[in-house]
DNA sequence: AACTTAATTGAACAATGTTAGACTTTCAGA
DNA sequence: TCTGAAAGTCTAACATTGTTCAATTAAGTT
């Protein structure tokens, strides 16, 4: 049977829902694809740049929800869209953040969408150098905070029994972390309510003149 | 030649500032520590418990310096000075972020200075949600922040010959991504800069009132 | 049909984390 | 001082992984 890379970055995004980054082996992708993992060599030069191709495909895939449905006319709303959208991206597929992160694109199609929220946000009054800085900062808070989101809930719904609330809450003396204590529950539960709070910040911080 | 934990994970991070994260080997930290490579296991119950160790030490050795120096009034000095030094304490040590992010925490050492932080924060008028999200904020966006940091530079001053600007230039056509194109020479260059400005844009987002 | 290129296979390699059992050291208590 | 158990280490192996390479088959071209 014939493979390619397209179908080869395909399984294995496949296979990723299914069994984690951890046990994504070349050998199991193989065998989805009734192929020897050898194969997988002649269409990509490691397993590294395979990751690459299915990181650029998420990306790609989530694009078009970065930008507002409606054609609104407020940065703002372009600033937040970009955030939740590829928060969105990334849960799209279980260890999506700790996939994306270090690795390099393959093709311009993610940028595509990133070049028109710049534009837009320039169109707005930002300099080139303000918007990079705050499409950026959105994005390495967003890369991080879905990282934490998905140890703690590695597939949608399912928590980790590594991250339980009241096992944590043991640990930590209340008289000697009282702040810490309390913070449990904000920080490893509603993490949607917590995402759009972070977000705000850097939304409302950009909207702030020094 | 006999050693303990504490021994085994100091010689680990000696070792991650000399060969990287991938490269730190069971069997060369053995060697290192002239013993065999099974002998970890009698400290340690698996490589990941070992990392845990060695993040929590990195974590609790930059502790200190995540408060500022002087004890100064204004908390909107200790929210950058969290960030400030996270990013320093995260930097100290090759693949620093890479590292710590994904581990779990083995004492408690650093959260007794996060909980300084926090009840500074609570103390000049945030709620225990408003501080959790804050400082979660910052923490994520300064441990997302390095580990692109950390991949552009392996070591301080070393740059990676996998991001050249001049290249990454190259690939992009200037017409069709004007923005992204002069964006390069802000992302991938004087990081302490582009650090300082996303900061600002959290910690005036929280002092800014919706 | 002959020949070239594209794609896949099978088998192996080196390296890694990990485990089991034998061996050695340490040291408290008789 | 002797003894025996506990603590610590070593040797040797195992299973799994990414990767390579020569041999083989499939597809496409002249």
């Amino acid at each position: 049977m014939k493979v390619n890379r397209e179908m080869i970055a395909r399984a294995g995004l496949k296979l990723l829902n299914e069994v984690g980054l951890e046990k994504l082996t070349l050998r199991l992708l193989g065998s989805e694809l009734k192929v020897q993992a050898a194969t997988i060599y002649w269409h990509f030069k490691s397993k590294e740049e395979l990751i690459d191709e299915m990181a650029t495909i998420v990306l790609a895939e989530g694009a078009y929800q970065l930008v507002p449905a409606k054609n609104s006319s407020e940065w703002t709303v372009w600033a937040r869209s970009f955030g939740m959208g590829i928060r969105k991206a990334l849960l799209a597929y279980r260890d999506g953040a700790r996939m994306v992160s270090g690795t390099r694109l393959t093709n311009t199609e993610y940028m595509k969408t990133a070049e028109r929220i710049g534009a837009k946000l320039v169109e707005s009054g930002f300099t080139v150098r303000q918007t990079a800085v705050l499409l950026s900062t959105i994005y390495n808070y967003t890369l991080s905070f879905v990282m934490e989101e998905q140890a703690v809930f590695p597939r949608s719904g399912e928590r980790s029994p590594h991250y339980d609330i009241a096992e944590r809450n043991a640990k930590l003396d209340l008289r000697e972390f009282p702040i810490l204590r309390r913070s449990g529950a904000i920080l490893f539960d509603r993490f949607d309510q917590r995402y759009k709070e972070g977000l705000d910040l850097i939304v409302r911080g950009a909207a702030t003149p020094k």
